[in-house]
DNA sequence: ATGAAAGCGCTAACAC
DNA sequence: GTGTTAGCGCTTTCAT
């Protein structure tokens, strides 16, 4: 009855209730070898019996490592991001690892975290979601002296799980073009003034699978704007207001679908006999609009690169590169053209 | 050119460097007082110099506090804790605190987290949101010996942030009846066998609602399923098959909504002419699906509930609660009945 | 297999 | 205002 005196108990009441030193208490608590098994039950149920736990701040202090993983992303407030990182902490309290968390999303913020690096000598290694670092965070993130893994976008620097960004959009491009489609349109989540020799796999696709087909670039047609589904339902009005509206709209994201698509349908044009539309992400509420799109597994990404970082604390550093494949999810979106 | 030989200073190198005891540049960096300006100065110039910054382990294990804060969610993939854990990020780092994250949504999850507590000595506080205590639960958290403030939900045992459900859920409620609709359904996410005396808040609503307006109880229209849109969407399939159909639909949550008008969409039946519904929430996507729902500002929850945090880590515990104002957002899917 | 002892890098009394 | 001195609770050689 009552909270037990929650007076903490330390790794040295435990050695001299266990009759054994302190090292031994440490080995057996920390299931290191060299210890009698005998010895390490004792140690162990008496830990059990008054409740112990040994303090990190003490363990990392003396043994060098935190027991943590910082991950960064640049948002939690949409789907993607929330399902990555929801997996990535599974992982990682499985491995008795714990995550802590940065957001690094709009300028600002991301330009302190890779500035002060908040993170500094408080984790054993970090976990880059969807931020493709310049050249000076690059750099920056060294100062850390962790290990780097990155997951969700196209990272050269660190191993990475990811998806190809380019084969999802070519999926995507490859679908309209088999329906028929020649007028196609993309709205990409890029900034507008991105050359084109750093365009990102998604654009290239696009431009790509245009060239194949022989259909010139029409750069009215091409439009770069922000993420999001209120971006998304802007630039389709832009779309509209074309002399020639494009029959098939190539989205970067399912978000941006979203809002492409409510643009339409206030519009009153008809999805997919005027104006098809595909995304790519499969977004949860994709089936739920009825959206056609190109499905990526968040989840396993997620697992994956998780898995990536214990592997790499363990020191089997590989420095490797997982790509994992996606697929068309053909819904009532896209459909011929009827012009 | 090249990493600066990342040889961690201490700082006992610092005070050193600086010409100044251990004790004084603790002073400095630590931002304490008595501290001659100038000195405190000239610390922080050599600090700056030599990157330095301070181990938090060893600041923790010798100051006592760990300058972290574990945040406990159900999940991560659903937009309302997403956006949450998003807003306590922010105000967390600004305070230059860090955000130790702990996913235990499912059952298993749940039970380790509040049996196994990896959270102890770890946190300086403990932030609970959108998960209801039970009693067994309550007491452990209590073995962690830090305070524990809850947001996102209605928490009687701790200082909290919120909204008022059954508030929420009755405005939602007052716009149907005085719509004119009699025959109202809500399709809840609880376990059917909650007795009533324990219903949450919004499902109080639509029973208080209906006794108000002098409308029986027809059990048969209170569907109690799982959160999430497909419960919502298997839910209006049931409601759809009675005998009497409702009018009106009240759901739990703007998600569970988002089901229920896929569901009336694929049977053709159109919204609102025929069957009106009204969500709870203001998901990001009502406004896309045209839903009608009741306004919740998450942001603003889970910034209150984080600086909530601070002010009690401060010292200044007021056991207070916050409970923030919601409004109905009227939009497409409400009308009078038709029937 | 176990123990003794030396830190890990910092904060907090307590003196001056 | 600044310095001295103990620890904080653990891990880890190095002995035994």
């Amino acid at each position: 009855m009552g909270e037990s005196s929650s007076s903490t108990i330390t790794m040295a009441d435990v050695a001299r209730l266990a009759g054994v030193s302190m090292a031994t208490a440490s080995r057996a608590l920390s299931n290191a070898s060299g210890v009698a098994p005998a010895t390490r039950a004792k140690v162990l149920r008496v830990a059990k019996e008054h409740d112990y736990v040994v303090s990190p701040e003490a363990s990392a202090l003396a043994g060098g490592h935190t027991g943590r993983i910082g991950v960064v992303v640049p948002h939690l407030s949409r789907w993607f991001f929330g399902e990555m990182v929801e997996a990535i902490e599974s992982v990682l309290s499985d491995e008795g690892l714990d995550t802590l968390l940065y957001v690094a999303g709009d300028p600002e913020d991301r330009h302190r975290f890779f500035m002060n690096l908040p993170a500094r000598r408080k984790v054993d290694a970090i976990l880059v979601v969807g931020i493709p670092l310049t050249a000076a965070e690059h750099r920056q993130l060294a100062i850390l002296g962790v290990g780097v893994v990155a997951g969700g976008g196209q990272f050269a620097a660190y191993p990475y799980v990811s998806i190809d960004d380019e084969a999802a959009a070519k999926q995507a491009m490859d679908h309209l073009l088999f329906l028929g489609h020649r007028r196609i349109a993309m709205i990409d989540a890029i900034d507008p003034n991105t050359p084109e020799w750093q365009f990102d796999g998604r654009a290239r696709a696009y431009t790509a699978g245009l060239a194949h087909a022989g259909i010139p670039l029409d750069s009215s047609l091409f439009d770069r704007t922000d993420w999001g589904s209120d971006a998304g339902a802007e630039a389709m009005e832009r779309l509209l207001s074309l002399p020639d509206p494009p029959t098939a709209v190539l989205a970067h994201s399912d978000e941006i679908a979203f809002g492409a698509l409510r643009t339409l349908r206030r519009a009153g044009i008809r999805v997919p006999e005027q104006v098809s539309v595909i995304g790519i992400d499969d977004h949860p509420m994709a089936a739920q609009l009825d959206l056609t799109t190109v499905h990526q597994d968040v989840r396993l990404q997620g697992e994956m690169v998780a898995k990536m970082v214990v592997t790499m604390l363990a020191g089997e550093t590989k420095g490797e590169a997982v790509v994992l494949p996606t697929h068309l999810v053909p819904r009532g979106s896209t459909a011929p053209p009827n012009r």
